[in-house]
RNA sequence: GGCCAGGUAGCUCAGUUGGUAGAGCAGCGGACUGAAAAUCCGCGUGUCGGUGGUUCGAUUCCGCCCCUGGCCA
């Protein structure tokens, strides 16, 4: 065999990745858990609110004892003041799977954040970090003269990025107007030098969801409950005494947090902060599911019947691998 | 038992000087490129408590009944 013939055969062989996704609250980490105390996996979270340290009962966040047993990356890496990224997690996940391939042990991606995914499957364009200094100079200007106006002024920049972004989408037009004020170019344009860090790793993927709607509702209301006897306020609380974090954090804006926060300012009643609390969760869930339908094409599992086949299926094509 | 206030969408309520009704929340669907557990877009028929009456026409006016809350016995 030629060694060009041999090439394409090299990158063939390269170690795969698995995805464990699903909307919140149905289980994923426990399926990951359990394989991955037989099997030669170890979990990469893909999750936009257990990276934060002390945000624990109200993620879900699996016991740090755990933790220690069974590697997870990208767990508990950023404090609450920071604003982790979807660009961070690229970077982080890229070098979390490569730390585990050189380990001869495959990456088990576990979780719903849909962007984060995306962003580490397809790719992110090469555009610049946020930039505080000017995402305030366009708070000002929005608080005078509203989101309207910066799209307006963002149709003259990137008529482009303008068109699909709606005068309401306060978050997209920010950061349109800021990648434009930063780098002189526009979203658009940048947008389509996207390319796939992932993109000649094999990928399998499934996708973990109650059949039926009302079953994950009630599941994820007597979740929101557990958390709540677990100790959910005061974890809260505990975040709200620091005195650094306020409710514009985007880590006080995770779901639970965000309700129980308002609640510790006053504005309304535990019982409601908890209702509502839970009707963000299921608004949650059915973003996720919405993605989850357009983008992975996963196979989906049902949370009741279909783990151990799923596990056993796993490890068998861990052994062919030879991991 | 009497008086008063209510009974309208899953919930909280608005409204119709008589021409069968609409907000918020919830729910459902969708979008999504460094805040994403975020941000945003779209979707509103429901015996207008029941039953009789007046009327061309009643959810709206009148009678009776039922239910809820309050006050008085």
């Amino acid at each position: 065999m030629s060694p060009a013939a041999r090439a394409p055969a090299a990158a063939a062989a390269q170690l795969p990745v698995y995805l464990l996704t699903g909307p919140t609250g149905t289980g994923k980490s426990d399926w990951a858990i359990r394989l991955a105390q037989s099997a030669p996996v170890e979990i990469v979270s893909v999750d936009s609110a257990l990276v934060y340290r002390g945000l624990d009962i109200g993620t879900a966040k699996p016991a740090a004892e755990l933790r220690t047993r069974l590697p997870h990356h990208l767990v508990d890496i950023c404090d609450p003041v920071e604003s982790y990224s979807a660009g961070r997690f690229v970077m982080d996940a890229m070098a979390a799977i490569a730390a585990v391939h050189a380990r001869r042990r495959a990456p088990l991606l576990v979780g719903g954040t849909m962007l984060y995914l995306r962003a580490l499957l397809k790719g992110l364009a090469p555009l610049p970090q946020a930039s505080v200094e000017l995402r305030r100079e366009l708070d000002e200007r929005a608080a005078h003269s509203g989101w309207p106006a910066l799209h307006a002024e963002l149709a003259r920049l990137d008529p482009e990025a303008a068109a699909r972004i709606n005068p309401n989408d306060s978050q997209r037009i920010q950061r349109a107007l800021e990648v434009c004020l930063a780098t002189g170019r526009r979203l658009s344009v940048l947008q389509r030098e996207t390319v796939s860090p992932l993109a000649n790793v094999p990928l399998k993927a499934w996708a973990l969801a109650p059949r039926d709607r009302p079953v994950l509702h009630q599941r994820l209301a007597s979740r929101f409950h557990a958390m709540m006897a677990a100790g959910f306020l005061e974890e809260v609380r505990a975040l709200h005494r620091r005195g650094d974090l306020t409710a514009r954090h985007s880590s006080m804006r995770a779901v639970g947090y965000r309700q129980l926060w308002a609640h510790l300012e006053g504005e309304y009643a535990l019982g409601e902060a908890v209702e509502r609390g839970i009707a963000a969760t299921r608004q949650l869930a059915k973003r996720q599911l919405t993605w989850m339908r357009a983008e992975t094409a996963p196979r989906w599992l049902d949370p009741d019947t279909d783990e151990l086949s799923w596990n056993r299926d796993l490890r068998r094509e861990l052994l062919q691998l030879g991991l």
